[in-house]
DNA sequence: ATAATTTAATCAAACGTTTGTTTAATTCAA
DNA sequence: TTGAATTAAACAAACGTTTGATTAAATTAT
């Protein structure tokens, strides 16, 4: 295609300050964060921060809204998806969410430090937005499974905050994570393949256990 | 006594720029905070609080040390109460946890923020240490209960980032909260009886039937 | 008991830095 | 040669903190 042969569609000193700012704001939130050791971290100059994204501010929303969107697609996809059984989609959405959070600690950190503030009001409800749809969608997984009488008659929403919880607790801090699951120092869970597949198991036996009538274990 | 005719140990005024910041901090964060913003909200003069705490940073300190420890006495006694079998300690651990927690909405929110950053290394590490005291003694109730046969063998670090991740999501952030568990605007989740009983008898189910095995139910 | 002295609390003002942002000049590529 | 990219320098505003004066209360001395 014309677009790859002649280079890339976003600047790639842009996409270069993009992914610097992710990281900082994750480790030292975005007050927390000075546009001078941003650009000292991407090897910019302070100016060009500015020139390509207008504010620190609109950077910041550049970030979050270029990427918060992140579940919504393929959670669609799971539930409509005719031929797995409900536990199947319950199954399929946190092998999903496992891997597409843990495949993005610092973007996912930026994500709930915004949540817990109050400032921003439009970015916060952003979020919150896509987080209620989320919830929509998982609601109508699990009360489609009450119906058909497959699940026990759980409460949907706090199901929902179980599933996405533990997964945020294991994402709150990589230095607890390792101390908790593992006593090697070097040891990243965020990138290890076993760590993953180890919360993949737990989150599903404690959703299996917790939504499944007796006779379907 | 003398010393209540005679007046407060702790100084009043010192006492209320203490809890106006925790609801500031928690509000905007502590970078996003101004000593300025602080001193209006605690209608006091902006050299008060350096006067009183030192520096901004100190205040932050004694705001987390003095409460960060919230849990566990009760926790210790709690494993320690032989009347309890295994899955009543849960059950206790439960209520206390739910009941805490949602008490003091603000400053779990402050706790939380620092956890999800990577500053302020002394008191990160602090915060933390009190997390990996309590999973730890959570373990020993789960593995006390495995060795009993009275618990399926769980992945015990990852129950308790369940128990605690569950709560943690509904206090995320209270517009959320209210979004996905009550329709009414004014309602409000965290002071809520109801609410919090609702939580309550949530987690109970969830880790009833992930921990116990069948014949016990 | 009264006056003198010390201590603590409070304040407006100012301190030196750092903040996000802008400017105007310069370099670079097409 | 023209427009975009890049730079060092400068900007006002906001920041945490300190200062020195002022007040009120408590303590000591007379």
């Amino acid at each position: 295609m014309l677009q790859e042969s002649s280079g890339q569609v976003l600047s790639d000193k842009k996409e270069h300050i993009l992914n610097a700012a992710i990281e900082l704001f994750a480790e030292k939130g975005f007050e927390g964060s000075s546009i001078r050791d941003l650009a000292a971290r991407a090897e910019v100059n302070v100016a060009m921060v500015n020139y390509y994204f207008g504010s620190k501010e609109k950077l910041f929303e550049t970030i979050v809204e270029h990427r918060a969107t992140f579940m919504r697609g393929k959670l669609d996809e799971i539930e409509a998806d005719t031929t797995l059984s409900e536990i199947g989609k319950i199954d399929a959405i946190i092998e999903n969410y496992v891997a597409k959070i843990l495949s993005q600690p610092s973007f996912h950190r930026i994500l709930y430090q915004e949540l817990l503030k109050e400032e921003r009001e439009a970015l916060h409800e952003n979020i919150i937005r896509i987080f209620v749809q989320n919830t929509h969608t998982l609601r109508n997984i699990i009360e489609k499974g009450i119906r058909k009488k497959v699940f026990r008659k759980v409460d949907p929403e706090l199901t929902m905050a179980t599933l996405i919880g533990t997964i945020n607790q294991v994402m709150l801090s990589k230095s607890l994570c390792v101390m908790l699951v593992e006593s090697k120092d070097n040891f990243d869970p965020y990138t290890d393949d076993a760590f993953q597949k180890r919360v993949i198991k737990h989150l599903k036996q404690v959703m299996h256990s917790y939504l499944l009538e007796q006779m379907n274990r």
